[in-house]
DNA sequence: CATGAATGAGGCTTCATTCAT
DNA sequence: AATGAATGAAGCCTCATTCAT
């Protein structure tokens, strides 16, 4: 009331704004082909309030790269065969309403030229992904299988969101489901239970 | 041998360090990241010279991310059921002596902040992955599953070559084929017949 | 003086002080042989603040080519007669207090190797001065005739400030006149009567 | 003969091969908006021999911007009432068959961002034109009127080979002279005597 | 507390010129 | 003697960041 109509946002919501902006930013094109004009011009304040805020834009990135906290990690007490469609239901979720910007895999994809985005990646894939997988796993290279399941995923996302491929990008959760379920059974030796229950199109084996 | 270790006065060969060197560089860390002194000093020579033999930073860059003549495009009469090993094979060969830097998919990646270089990468994945598989592919869903499989080989590159993920980036050809066979035959419903031929199930089982 | 001689941060003082700074150098020495640098430099502040004000070197130069906007166009209800001295006056009109730089034609024909210039200098020859003059001819080569006088005019101006020739350098409007007013009134046919009035031979005569 | 085809031009060929092109060049655009390595591709050989037979850029515009020798002074002996019509053929005769670039003026004033070149214009305009003009005054202001003269004909110059205007530019000789002729008997106080001898038409005085 | 003016480092590129062949 | 590969300086411009107001 006293300010003159101007929104007069508070620290949070400012600094909300700008954590938003730069979230979308790095995530269509990355860290260099960000600037930190960008991100303020988009969140409509001025371009030193990240530096108030954040610090620098290093460290602006690092907290818009983190997973956001809506994320829950994979459910603890989960049934086994559920994982791996979890697993594909997080990593397709993705610009929907609601999150604000896109993949943080994505966003750490699109900055690897900085070492570390590409560590942090790495702990990513292995902490989320990996970590996971493995323990479904009772064969032989259960790393390598878990690691190979990770990287369908990998390549969905990469696929969707910077090469947009033209199928994958288009096709939904429930499009992809029965392929990636059969896949995960074949690498992980989960038993054809999952493949029964999630896939209901291909004719599988009969 | 003959020179002090002085640089040789040598179009063809100044030409030929510049462009390994972007390559590297670019497979590395990316358009953004280097910059053209870098490529210069990595190569040993000035860094105009790149003006001089390349016109100019996007030119090297377009250049140094196509792929190496050396790579036959997929033999034409190959046997159909050879296509996905022969992929699997163009995909992790990288880093070995005679290919000068990273493979190309990595250098795009890298550089996707640019939107030519999405663009890129969305033809030449199409082109020279989905273009092949979606052939052996007598399904519904042809196109969607052909990109299934891209995007596993896509994912397996940039889990070597930037995640480092730690199995898979110490695999050889040999130890990810049988996988990467199983779950080609699943996705492109090619019969169990490849699986039998190069390897069903990891040579540890029985 | 309440600021210990430091750059006062004002935008308006910073933007007029690198025009002004800008017209002066191109009134010197043209457009390739100034630099942002010099005229920072010269303007007391960072080169980068020419960026930020003008966007570029080149809309820089447009602006400071540009006449100012103190200088009014030719009247419209001037007495014809009166239109050949308005011209000369607003010729040497200049490296006076007031005007910032020297005068834009002057900065035109020392940038002239720019294909832009010499196309803004056809244009401001023609609207500022032929179309004027062409006006107040009634006798066969209008054009022809307009376009001499523009020819001494511009001759002058060149001598003056470029040639620095040494009569013209330090001659005055009023030792001046008398002779162009000659010079008018035959090239345009204008009748003696102009001659008379405005001075028909140097004082020094009688 | 024993050389292969390739004209191997002797040294007094190639020599002259790059003061044509120097000469055009710059009296197109000026010395600083052309480069070494323009004016050795206008003469069809390679840059460094500009270094190797002329010093530098700078030596060679110094030789490329005298008057070319095939030029003769004012003749001595000529009729004082020739002596404005002579000049003006000088100033127009460029861009002819034969002079293999621009008027040397044109190329002084295009250069004149360099201080060399303002003091060669200088020195040129006096002792080509304003000296010799002088001489045939016999009033007051002796300076001034030469040097007004001097200026009409570089203006007229400047018209024709950079600002391009369009009378000026299409007009030969024969059309301005008889005006150049008024203007000069004007300033220069000579007799009627030349204006109703090369001026044909204009209804000069009564 | 917020604005935006100011800065310095660094990036790409061009040019005149030298040096090896 | 002549070619062209190599170089270093300098130019324009952008960016992250700091400092007055």
């Amino acid at each position: 009331m006293t300010q003159p109509t101007k929104r007069k946002r508070d620290r949070a919501a400012t600094r909300a704004a700008l954590l938003a902006a730069a979230r979308a930013r790095f995530a269509l094109v990355g860290y260099d082909a960000t600037s930190v004009r960008d991100i303020a011009r988009d969140a409509g304040v001025d371009a030193t309030l990240i530096f108030r805020y954040f610090g620098s834009k290093e460290r602006l990135f690092e907290e818009a790269s983190r997973p956001e906290d809506t994320e829950p990690p994979v459910a603890e007490e989960a049934r086994p065969a559920d994982v791996p469609t979890w697993l594909l239901e997080a990593t397709l979720r993705q610009h929907l309403p609601g999150a604000s910007g896109g993949h943080p895999l994505t966003t750490l994809l699109l900055s690897s030229g900085r070492q570390e985005c590409r560590e942090q990646l790495n702990s990513q894939l292995s902490e989320m992904y990996v970590r996971n997988l493995e323990q479904l796993v009772d064969l032989p290279d259960r790393e390598l299988r878990a690691e190979l399941l990770t990287a369908l995923l990998l390549g969905i996302n990469v696929s969707r969101s910077i090469a947009h491929t033209p199928a994958l990008t288009k096709a939904c959760v429930d499009d992809i489901a029965p392929y990636f379920g059969q896949v995960a059974d074949v690498l992980l030796g989960t038993s054809n239970a999952t493949a029964q229950t999630s896939a209901p199109t291909p004719p599988s084996s009969d």
